[in-house]
DNA sequence: GTAATTATGTACCTTTTAGTCCACAATTAA
DNA sequence: TTAATTGTGGACTAAAAGGTACATAATTAC
């Protein structure tokens, strides 16, 4: 009964997520977006509303993939395993441009903790699903036998995302692969991780 | 020969490096700036010449205090202490308010990672003197026979500095001082260097 | 007092920002 | 074919950004 859309929205919304995590919220300005979309100005209002809602809708999707991400690796991985694979498929095994964007929850944090304090919680909210399904993943080994004990599952996920905010903000600095998978070794095995 | 200063020129900076630490480079305005550091737009100009340049006299100002507050604990603790003293008094010591506010090297690495390259650089270089500053004192501990050696010196600043910077991006989060004390105990636990 | 010099307050500039408006295009139901 | 509906391009707006210009104020050397 209308005239359909010209456009993607599935792709516009991807290429916004990239823009907004290699920049950030601020320093992507609304002609940045547009371009990278492949969209006119009236369809963006049209289908995103404004410039923060598609940034939130940018970061769940991002946490969302960051979150299936380790799902799916927990199906066929030891518990054990699941940090050094995370840190192989998000840092090592990636182009050093993607590595060197780092974690969009991350860098949301830090740009906008005390400028837009929502967004700041919603990507506290997004980091802390992945720290719980390290921890229910470490819990089970645990349970089962078939995990040092030394730290509880909890605390031991709260240590793997030190070490992995950590190394987010490393990514974004000069670090060659090199370095970033010798710190990843050598945390894992402070942690008793090691492989 | 001429009409003297009416403002103190330290004391604004102190202003500007307050408000550029908590708020980043980007959301903090020049009116922001002028307010706090109580001067006239002119007088801004005349006596700090841009905003980015101001910006990077702050930060090498909160550089430069954070190795010598390292190096004054140098003077009289433990090298096996130093990584415990240096989060007690950046971290653990301070208000929430300020705890909050993070480290601004790490906060300038990922805000402007990708928009000012040359500010990046200034801050992985600030951050990297203080790595250094570690290195140098765990170095000469474990030549003395003094500090264990399962990690060489610089492996050893390397794994500090990662909890370091994983640290200052939760402290921009709403995690409470107990939740951080638990993570920097076990962490340098881990490491070996717990009290 | 006068000349020289530097600081300051105010008005202004250009550019860019996010967001709105509206005429027109394209589609479907009847 | 017509009415109804929704998408799109481009012009537009108001606010805010960083930065400049310049007249005036305050000081020192002489």
């Amino acid at each position: 009964m209308a005239r359909p859309p010209e456009f993607d929205r599935t792709k516009a919304l991807e290429a916004a997520m990239k823009l907004f995590w290699i920049r950030g919220f601020t320093a992507t300005s609304l002609p940045d977006l547009l371009e990278a979309m492949g969209i006119a100005r009236s369809s963006f209002y049209a289908s995103f509303r404004t410039k923060r809602d598609l940034f939130t809708e940018c970061l769940e999707l991002f946490g969302d993939r960051t979150l299936a991400m380790i799902n799916e690796d927990n199906r066929s991985l030891h518990p054990r395993d699941l940090p050094h694979a995370f840190f192989e498929s998000t840092i090592l095994n990636v182009s050093k441009h993607r590595a060197g964007r780092g974690c969009m929850m991350v860098n949301t944090i830090l740009e906008l903790a005390n400028a837009d304090p929502a967004l700041n919680e919603l990507a506290t909210q997004k980091l802390y699903a992945v720290e719980q399904a390290f921890a229910g993943a470490f819990s089970l080994a645990q349970k089962s036998g078939d995990m040092d004990t030394t730290y509880t599952s909890k605390q031991l996920a709260s240590l793997v995302m030190t070490i992995n905010l950590g190394l987010r903000v490393q990514s974004r600095q000069n670090k060659s692969r090199e370095e970033l998978q010798s710190i990843i070794e050598r945390s894992l095995f402070a942690l008793g991780l090691a492989a």
